[in-house]
DNA sequence: CAGATCTGGTCGGTTGTTGT
DNA sequence: ACAACAACCGACCAGATCTG
């Protein structure tokens, strides 16, 4: 099989959620025959899996998507070691050391961020830094304009899901951090959320009317 | 119940790549 | 240059459901 393929449609499982035949071969740029060969060999090597949804009318759509070891393809950085490290952390130092490494990494990372905004000040752009530095992180963002004139900022992955289960400390720092780093003049809000157990995170963005000078507000 | 509609599956051919 | 192979595609067939 195609390596290059295979990866393209286990990657747009993971980042598109489940899908038909049909629409991984427009979003890939192939036929649904082909696709289907793939999906056949990605099935039998136990990656990907699939549910037969009734509609109106027709014969049933076959909804494919990313089984466990499909998505355990997309690491999750060193779990286990990070999951003890933390305990380690806690059982030493408390909440409260918890609460400080938490904070620390913020202050970490937010540095970077301040370092990676300088003087680009247009939302959608900030927007688009910010989602590719999220990717280099492993975090698979992107970001989408919503017909309402808001963006959505997406993480298909979340490289830090299992020190976020098991301390919801570093989510909150995470949505504190994208606030920090996108600026005062929009709203950040959190609407999907892999720990709660969505497919992805997803964070609604939306420009913030400016007071006119009139002092409208 | 037959035909229409929508979808997935199979078969055989074409094209491009790689090894000899 | 040629053979072997993989990847892909078009044509056709089959399955499931709705409609008259």
């Amino acid at each position: 099989m195609n390596e290059r393929t295979k990866n393209r449609l286990l990657y747009a499982l993971k980042a598109r959620g489940p899908q038909t035949s049909a629409d991984l071969a427009a979003h890939l740029d192939v036929t649904t025959v082909a696709v289907r060969q793939h999906l056949d060999g990605l099935l039998d090597e136990g990656l990907v899996r699939f549910e037969d949804v009734r509609g109106t009318v027709g014969r049933p759509k076959r909804v494919w998507s990313l089984s466990e070891h499909g998505n355990s393809r997309f690491p999750d950085n060193h779990s286990g070691l990070l999951l003890d490290m933390l305990d380690g952390v806690r059982a030493l130092y408390g909440e409260d050391g918890m609460n400080q490494l938490i904070n620390r990494r913020e202050a970490a990372i937010r540095a970077q961020y301040d370092s990676l905004m300088s003087g680009v000040h247009q939302l959608e752009e900030r927007l688009k830094l910010l989602a590719d530095q999220r990717s280099k992180e492993g975090y698979m963002a992107e970001v989408e304009q919503q017909p309402d004139g808001s963006f959505l900022l997406i993480e298909n992955h979340c490289s830090i899901c299992a020190a976020a289960r098991a301390c919801q400390g570093f989510c909150r720092s995470e949505l504190q951090l994208f606030r920090d780093a996108l600026g005062p003049e929009c709203s950040v809000v959190r609407e999907e959320h892999i720990v709660s157990g969505a497919r992805r995170c997803t964070y609604r963005v939306r420009a913030l009317k400016r007071a006119s000078a009139s002092g409208e507000a």
